[in-house]
DNA sequence: AAATATTTAGAAATTATATTCCAAGGATGG
DNA sequence: CCATCCTTGGAATATAATTTCTAAATATTT
């Protein structure tokens, strides 16, 4: 079977003046065509409904489905067709399309959490689980955007049993780094290693004699000197200057990480745990919308 | 890029029965589903066309449209970048490698995101920003894993300088929706789209005339139906059982998306507003270790 | 074990979409 | 300058996707 655009180069001179331009305007965007209906795309290439059935008939297919499915080959089967794909030049533009403003931020926060497989340490991995493990109780400090993914780590390691605790309160996360044992492991999320609270909150946790796990970025920081065990994620680039996106979207996915070798090497007591607090949960779930 | 029968195989264990067969049916014979309609790949599985169409919802996706696409992919796409991508075959096993668990959760995590832009429907968000924009103020709801990514909104609509509002505490958030005016927007964030919480404040906050966007996946649920303006994301099965790590990074995206949306749509004082915000937090950083 | 709730399967109805029909406009050749 | 033949695009129709609804099956509670 041949590919949709050069099917289309080939009949396109024998053409009607308005199934040329629905094949010129495939040609130029195969994907209209894939995932547009046909009034959509009659619409985008300005003419109408009836033209692009006619345009399917004069290409010997029997109707826009057949079409669909050869340009759906033409996308993801040639190796060129990823090159297309990366350049959308994204700039923060008022009349910014919303297409393009998602697949921006799919297209980077996809390969930013790509760029963390090639950062994971096992061995700091495989310590860090002993740790935590082996921990009285866990503390789990993190400022800012730093304290959602804070928060994340704590409702799962809270999930499985694991002791321990996270406050969003930044002076309340130094009272409790200053409380804690050498039995007792902290865990610093900081994307830059050196927002002053967090330092302090890390300074206070060895202090007490804790074992220190850091999450933060690539490259020496006052955290990652500090720290025993050291989780790097990616440096990525502001996404679009809006802020700690991408960094945000790394650090959970190493979150998840560190989470899910916790389960595996504790596996007997924390899928039950697991479990129980799952149904838990949903046990106050759909209930027909109770309500007053 | 995910494969059509890849996703089969990972939710054909949370299938019913009749989602089973047709599952796979189309796992031995994805050809079925690229050249057949929904009566006829129904037929030839035994079974009936509303199955079909329950399959493609728990898969995540939008319709029986999405998954032709994605089989006709994996029909034409080249073997070799398939290669490249072998799912590695996971189960929660103590000895389980961290490169495994590492390479999974990455994996999955990806893909979910990239089908988060397949189901970006444009207008809802260009609406959901409007009614942002034009808003007296915004309040932000979410529960359990989703008050995680309320929480995140709620930080970014800040550093913009947008009026809003969000409480951990689910009480709060009932008393917040029901104080609000005609002249608000609510947005709701809620996996499932079913907890009684959240129904319970997305009820009160319509009921006082509030505009409501809900950021929930695919499917129609209690809070889909409630809601005026409707922001979806994929259904994704829970990561090895281990809960909302891949739901949560796919309403993180979307919560990118819209805040994205929302900057270019103001931009004139948006980034004024942010860069502002961004250096006061900063002016924090760096000064020597200070502390004590 | 009976009663009750919940889930599932599939028939029927609805909605969306593709396709065909047809009337009007416009070109071409006699 | 009329007749014929294309082309176009609005409207009608046919087809297919999706939703709704109900009954049966299954699980859960009492």
């Amino acid at each position: 079977m041949t590919s949709g655009v050069a099917l289309l180069r080939e009949i396109i001179d024998s053409c009607t003046e308005s199934e040329r331009k629905i094949a010129e305007y495939l040609i130029d965007n195969p994907k209209t065509a894939v995932f547009c209906t046909i009034a959509e795309l009659a619409r985008q290439a300005d003419t109408n409904p009836p033209a692009v059935i006619r345009l399917c008939k004069r290409a010997g297919l029997s109707g826009y489905r057949e079409l669909q499915i050869l340009l759906t080959k033409d996308l993801y089967s040639t190796p060129d067709s990823d090159a297309e794909e990366p350049p959308p030049a994204f700039e923060l533009d008022s009349s910014q399309s919303v297409e393009i403003i998602a697949k921006t931020i799919v297209t980077r926060t996809t390969d930013a959490i790509e760029r963390v497989l090639s950062l994971v340490n096992t061995s700091a991995i495989e310590e860090a689980t002993a740790a935590v493990l082996g921990a009285r109780s866990v503390a789990i400090f993190g400022v800012g955007a730093s304290a959602n993914v804070a928060y994340d780590l704590y409702q799962k390691f809270s999930r499985i049993g694991i002791p321990c605790s996270f406050a969003f309160d930044a002076d309340v996360q130094i009272t409790v780094a200053c409380g804690m044992t050498s039995a007792d492991v902290a865990i610093t999320i900081s994307y830059s290693g050196k927002s002053a609270h967090t330092v302090a909150i890390a300074e206070e946790a060895k202090k007490s004699g804790a074992r220190l796990i850091g999450i933060t970025s690539v490259g020496q920081s006052t955290l990652s000197k500090l720290a025993d065990i050291v989780l790097n994620v990616p440096a990525t680039e502001p996404l679009l200057r809006t802020s700690a996106s991408l960094s945000r979207a790394t650090q959970l996915v190493m979150v998840d990480i560190l989470y899910a070798t916790v389960i595996c090497r504790s596996i007997e007591v924390s899928i039950p745990r697991l479990e129980r607090s799952l149904k838990a949960v949903h046990e106050q779930d759909i209930k027909t919308p109770a309500r007053s």
